[in-house]
DNA sequence: TTCCGATACGTTATTTAGTAACACTGGCGA
DNA sequence: TCGCCAGTGTTACTAAATAACGTATCGGAA
């Protein structure tokens, strides 16, 4: 897995709250960072204490408030069925992504634009969809 | 939502159960009915103390121990994106439904045979999915 | 019969996830 | 300079899930 989108995953966020009139403060960017740059899906303890060496007193509210604030523009997911979170490369179609997990090295891809599925019931409105498939990646099948 | 599918249902998972050399115990066959009977998702903790005005001293283990029992036979499913389940009146395909759950009055439909996706990344095997779309009901639409 | 192993359940405790509520601060506009 | 407000700090709590170990029950083997 790469460390090095980091950098320019970074900078479109920039661009991206200053459209919108969002502050990218250093607490949200720090988040941001280190989920970027993790291994893999992230729990948010783990950033929390990945948080406190630095930031010294980081609590829970801290960080689910930024990671709420980075799910509202799109630059992080949350893997509902692990309670983790992944950081978004891709530009952000909002609508919801596609996420493939590997169960062996953790590795996470995202694609956009789903199928849309057309066997919804009669009338059902889609508002938000979560599609998270588990597997094997091309690198760890066999 | 409707309330007398429970005992069409509890009949199947008895004969699944036999099928299969499982055992449908009472608390195990309690839960199941809990779960069909309830008024949409349900979560773990209000099962509990559902079960608790009868049982007397349920304790989390026991209701997660039922579920994952449950789960394991298809007749009950997660909402990951709601930490609670639903009941499976449809014939268990094995292989994951796609759910669909009105926000506004909170029904669950299930659909089985799900479209695969076709924009697995290469080499992907997908072993699990979880498939959620949230939104407004026929019933509730417009 | 007694003993054994397996499965389910009871029980205690702990970990992990997430949120409510309120206080504080620093910038920015009136 | 006042007051608002978004962001953060802080305390405390609720909710979700599991670990670890003890107990009971039952069916089969000795």
């Amino acid at each position: 897995m790469s460390r090095s989108h980091s950098s320019e995953a970074l900078e479109a966020a920039e661009r991206l709250c200053q459209e919108r009139g969002e502050r990218l403060t250093p607490i949200r960017k720090r988040v941001l960072e280190l989920v970027l740059d993790w291994d893999g899906p992230v729990k948010a303890y783990d950033l929390l204490e990945a948080l406190n060496p630095e930031a010294g007193t980081a609590k829970p509210p801290t960080v689910y408030r930024a990671l709420d604030f980075l799910m509202g523009l799109g630059l992080v997911h949350k893997v509902e069925a692990l309670n983790a979170f992944v950081g978004c490369t891709h530009s952000h179609d909002e609508g919801g992504a596609e996420l493939y997990i590997c169960n062996n090295c953790g590795s996470v891809r995202e694609r956009h634009g789903a199928a849309v599925p057309h066997n919804a019931p009669e009338g059902f409105r889609i508002e938000r969809s979560v599609i998270e498939h588990f597997g094997h990646c091309g690198n760890c099948n066999s």
